[in-house]
DNA sequence: TCGTATACGATACGATCGTATACAGGCGCA
DNA sequence: TGCGCCTGTATACGATCGTATCGTATACGA
């Protein structure tokens, strides 16, 4: 299914206008974050990506196709990030997980968003998205309990999941963020904020006990 | 567009089948959540509620409209929720809050289904749910603020924001939560274990500073 | 007992959906 | 030069969508 990319990358320059796949993937990904699969229209995609409708069906066969080609570039993302974040050891590990997943974010943010509606409507690659992120969490768990930064009598699984929903959370709340809080979750002053409150809160919590 | 409930409830028994009205409720908010909004047929949610499409009309003048009762009835659940977070007093506040929370949950599973599936499309009321939600989160942190239970140099926005996430977090995972953990987010074991991670996680952390 | 309002079902209508078909131009290769 | 392949457009088709219309039965007020 990536035979044109095989054509037109290794060969030679610019046919005409030989970019409408990835316009389609682009502009799908978007359309899908924003309003959800089923509320978007193979029209509304063309039209997005300034092509014609038969070439979703030329590229991905179907609509379902074109969100399977999207799911793929996504999970190898998150797989790129997953492989980053395991040459973090050391002390300043969440810090460098932190780091490292707002640095993805801000590059990947349609990436993201997609993700986020990904889990919402369950799509087919929705839950293998989840586990990819759910390991990348263990792995911090583990890494951190290896090296001895870990508190006694945690509950290892219980703190991936923590993890997990907390790297999700922003995500989720991202499209009501501008109303709420007057600017959006991945505002620099934002994530500085929540990256100083939640080291906190894992280091030391929020309430006397 | 509650009369149907002023003749009702009031008046003397039940007359032939009126039933209708909180049958489409019933089935829709189940469908919404499962399925989404727009991936749900009118058809499908009559057929669900066992009564004809016709009905739909009728009494919520369109399947938007049908949308907006579900969405105030829940908005109405979260008030009732709200209202009861803010007889907690004490150090123990944060466990009532949660008992609370979860008891709520068990007994309105498809009202937070719903709800979650509202944030993720962004419905018409999707906007208030959250809002009353943050509203509760902040009721309790400035609550443990002045009885002297937040610790010094607490950021409370983050703070409020941080419940909020972690309040939702268990609903956003729960259709992957049989697969990936092999029982509901809210199965009973789930729910001891989050809870005593969570407790421990606000006083203290997890991980050495 | 009659009139009216309400609760509900059956079916038809127009729009839009995803998909299929037919065809055109540019390129590589014999 | 001609053929085949690939990318792309335009348009048509059948299905399904939400909605509208019409008809019926039941219950209450006068």
């Amino acid at each position: 299914m990536s035979k044109s990319r095989l054509t037109s990358e290794p060969k030679n320059p610019p046919r005409a206008r030989r970019d409408g796949r990835q316009r389609l993937i682009l502009a799908g990904r978007r359309l899908f974050a924003e309003k959800g699969y089923s509320a978007t229209g193979v029209r509304e995609i063309a039209a997005r990506a300034g092509v014609s409708i038969g070439l979703i069906r030329t590229h991905f066969g179907s609509k379902a196709g074109l969100r399977e080609e999207i799911e793929r570039q996504v999970i190898a993302q998150i797989e790129e990030l997953c492989s980053r974040v395991s040459v973090h050891l050391g002390a300043e590990a969440l810090e460098h997980l932190v780091e490292d997943a707002v640095e993805w974010v801000e590059r990947e943010r349609d990436a993201l968003l997609y993700l986020r509606s990904a889990l919402m409507e369950k799509t087919p690659g929705s839950q293998v998205l989840l586990r990819q992120l759910l390991g990348i969490m263990r792995q911090f768990v583990e890494m951190n309990r290896e090296r001895g930064f870990l508190q006694d009598d945690i509950d290892e699984e219980w703190a991936s999941i923590f993890l997990l929903i907390d790297f999700l959370g922003p995500a989720v709340l991202e499209p009501f963020s501008e109303e709420e809080f007057g600017k959006s979750m991945y505002h620099r002053e934002m994530v500085k904020r929540r990256s100083a409150f939640m080291n906190r809160v894992v280091t030391r919590g929020f309430l006397k006990s």
